[in-house]
DNA sequence: GCCAACGTTGGC
DNA sequence: GCCAACGTTGGC
């Protein structure tokens, strides 16, 4: 069992939306790295910290976990699809995704500004490399354990 | 294969 | 809204 943090906009998917729908297909990775985390690194069952991005308070919100295989995502092939993909073949998929169930909201958010802080305590985490972009990225038992235990 | 230009991400 | 960092594109 693996372990994974998933970024999303909260003004376009927050984790009250994963929570009401119970679970969604994770669309729109269009990040070869992150994509390959999905394809080759998510098994069904894997842990997954859910993360606000690009809002007022960055942070982990909520518990997730996979719940599928990676599979090709839709929206690479629909024109009218902001994540429509031209250039991605149908019989070799460009884009893959998998689903994402929703466990439980945080008590409370646990912010980035927060995980800076306690950078010595994660050790090594993309999340708070400097420049990181990427939105789909992986932790370690230790840093999924840490990171709960400031709940 | 190099690299400049451009677009995107995402914190602040 | 600004801008640093980074990925991608395309000319050569």
């Amino acid at each position: 069992m693996k372990y994974w943090l998933m970024k999303s906009e909260p003004a376009e998917f927050s984790i009250d939306d994963l929570a009401r729908v119970g679970r969604e297909p994770w669309t729109g990775v269009r990040n070869y790295q992150a994509r390959n985390f999905m394809r080759d690194g998510m098994r069904p069952g894997d842990g997954v910290l859910f993360y606000h991005s690009n809002c007022a308070v960055p942070g982990v919100v909520g518990l997730a976990e996979v719940a599928s295989a990676a599979y090709p995502d839709p929206t690479q092939f629909d024109p009218r699809s902001d994540y429509y993909d031209p250039k991605s073949d149908p019989h070799d998929p460009r884009w893959l995704l998998v689903d994402i169930a929703f466990k439980r909201k945080l008590a409370r958010t646990i912010s980035l500004a927060e995980l800076r802080a306690d950078a010595e305590r994660l050790g090594d985490f993309p999340l708070i490399r400097r420049g990181n972009r990427l939105s789909v990225l992986p932790v370690t038992a230790a840093q999924f354990r840490h990171i709960l235990s400031l709940e």
